[in-house]
DNA sequence: ATGGCTAGGACCCCTAGA
């Protein structure tokens, strides 16, 4: 079983470059985050066609996600259970019997904002929501795009990016806090080429330069562990004519 | 060569991303 996440940053714009990357990527099941668009405009049609049942929750303009599966996916909740929040940012379904979550987590803008605050406070509700999650559901997958570069070895230039937002001892704290509930980084469960980023800036020539962070991630159970045969980011798409920021990262479960 | 972002919305500039 594989599956994968990928920000797209508009799937207005991406769905060609999504369904591309499924046909070489054949999938078990996909999330997107930051698909912008309302749930009316959600290219369902064009998914199913390529052999993906899919579920959705979008809002105009910003955030949104999708979950995209080979075997349709049951049990599906939006957002964080118990959690009001006006922004669509988690999906999640049962998949061939893997609890699977799909989340964009706030970007939190910098450390001394509002939007900071709201982001320790989604991280909050996260925890509690995942831990009752786990227990219902061992065989768990929470992956998406964090926003948070766990290490120092998940920056280009950890000096530059000291105390900035996706390094700030909070947000690193969260994000081991959540491994504390029992999941595991599958992607530094294998040996990896040193500087691994998922996403790179627009600017600067980043990408040329290799000059990003690892902050889409995915973590799994401590009952999936042993499964887990294969961890890694896919470069390929960010090579693309008109790419998102965001490469896909693709985990790979040897189940009976 | 020494490079300088992209997307959406309402508009020819702004917010937001990270």
């Amino acid at each position: 079983m594989r599956l994968a996440t990928w920000n797209v940053n508009s799937l207005a714009v991406r769905l060609p470059q999504v369904l591309d990357w499924l046909t070489a990527n054949p999938v078990d099941a996909l999330v997107l985050q930051e698909t912008k668009l309302t749930d009316d405009k959600f290219p369902r049609a064009e998914i199913e066609a390529a052999g993906y049942a899919v579920q959705w929750f979008g809002q105009k303009t910003y955030n949104g996600v999708a979950l995209l599966s080979r075997e349709p996916a049951h049990d599906v909740t939006k957002n964080i259970f118990g959690f009001a929040d006006e922004q669509a940012r988690v999906i999640a379904g049962t998949v061939d019997g893997v609890r699977v979550i799909g989340a964009y987590f706030p970007n939190g803008q910098a450390p001394d904002s509002e939007k900071f605050t709201y982001k320790m406070a989604w991280l909050q509700a996260l925890r509690d929501w995942v831990r009752s999650e786990l227990a219902a559901h061992p065989r768990l997958v929470l992956m998406g795009d964090f926003n948070i570069a766990p290490e120092d070895r998940d920056v280009h230039d950890p000096v530059l990016w000291a105390g900035q937002i996706h390094c700030t001892p909070q947000e690193r704290e969260h994000f081991r806090e959540l491994i504390a509930l029992g999941l595991v980084d599958a992607f530094r469960l294998f040996e990896q080429p040193p500087k691994s980023w998922s996403w790179w800036d627009y600017r600067n020539l980043a990408f040329r330069k290799n000059q990003g962070l690892r902050i889409d991630h995915i973590l799994v159970s401590e009952a999936l562990r042993p499964a887990v045969s294969a961890c890694m980011i896919d470069k390929l798409p960010r090579k693309n004519e008109r790419p998102s920021d965001h490469a896909p990262v693709v985990v790979e479960l040897s189940t009976a």
